[in-house]
DNA sequence: AGCACGATTAACT
DNA sequence: GTTAATCGTGCTC
């Protein structure tokens, strides 16, 4: 009986989002990430929670987005197809996790910028020392930590069935709990960029 | 080769 | 409210 339910429970692939939930317009992916299971495989180990923040990052006309820059090393991942990971490292310290969108050769993602912890409760604590739970993964650097997502995970498949990082699908989350806003941290980007609301979390008491 | 800056965080006044 | 930490990236010379 423990050995079928600890199956089941690692045989999550249909309960997987598949590459079609990403491969549409980036404001509807990332509102609808918002209740969704990000999951990290480590040895075996799940750690993970549900997403409740993100925030939309479209095409080289975006001037929030990194591929406002063109074509380059870094930002080649976001023209490739759709669910796979975009990790990139800011402020010498930080990793920051996105989900490519849309079709293959537009380059968009979806920055994941906070998840409430779920599975692995002990690994992230651990990884989060001495911090109050609140705080153990409510910024996307800080879930990076938390999960131990880096530089190994840029480019990593998120619907391939041996992939260490992917989503499931979650709780639903109404409108009514969805709240809009502008990107956090654009402080140099010039209209009207800088202020369109393309940020979505979901409110607090919702989960 | 050198430079300015960053989709942040934590610690401080 | 302010600021240090810290280094990859893209741009200029």
């Amino acid at each position: 009986m423990r050995g079928a339910l600890w199956l089941n429970y690692r045989m999550t692939s249909a309960l997987r989002l598949e590459r079609k939930f990403f491969n549409r317009p980036t404001l509807q992916v990332a509102r609808e990430l918002l209740g969704t299971r990000l999951v990290r495989l480590e040895g075996g180990e799940r750690t993970g929670g549900i997403i409740v923040e993100t925030e939309a990052y479209i095409g080289e006309e975006d001037l929030g987005c990194h591929a406002s820059a063109g074509y380059t090393p870094r930002t080649q991942v976001m023209y490739g197809p759709p669910g796979h990971a975009y990790v990139y490292f800011t402020y010498g310290m930080h990793w920051m996790l996105n989900f490519v969108v849309e079709v293959e050769g537009f380059p968009a993602a979806v920055l994941i910028r906070g998840i409430k912890p779920s599975e692995g409760i002990e690994r992230i604590a651990a990884r989060r020392a001495g911090r109050p739970r609140e705080q153990w993964t409510n910024g996307p650097g800080k879930l990076c930590q938390a999960l131990s997502i880096n530089r190994a995970q840029n480019g990593a498949d998120l619907c391939d069935p041996e992939a260490e990082l992917f989503l499931e699908c979650g709780v639903g989350i109404p409108d009514s709990c969805v709240t809009n806003s502008p990107r956090v941290g654009l402080n140099s980007v010039p209209e009207p960029w800088k202020s369109l609301p393309w940020r979505f979390a979901a409110k607090h008491e919702t989960l």
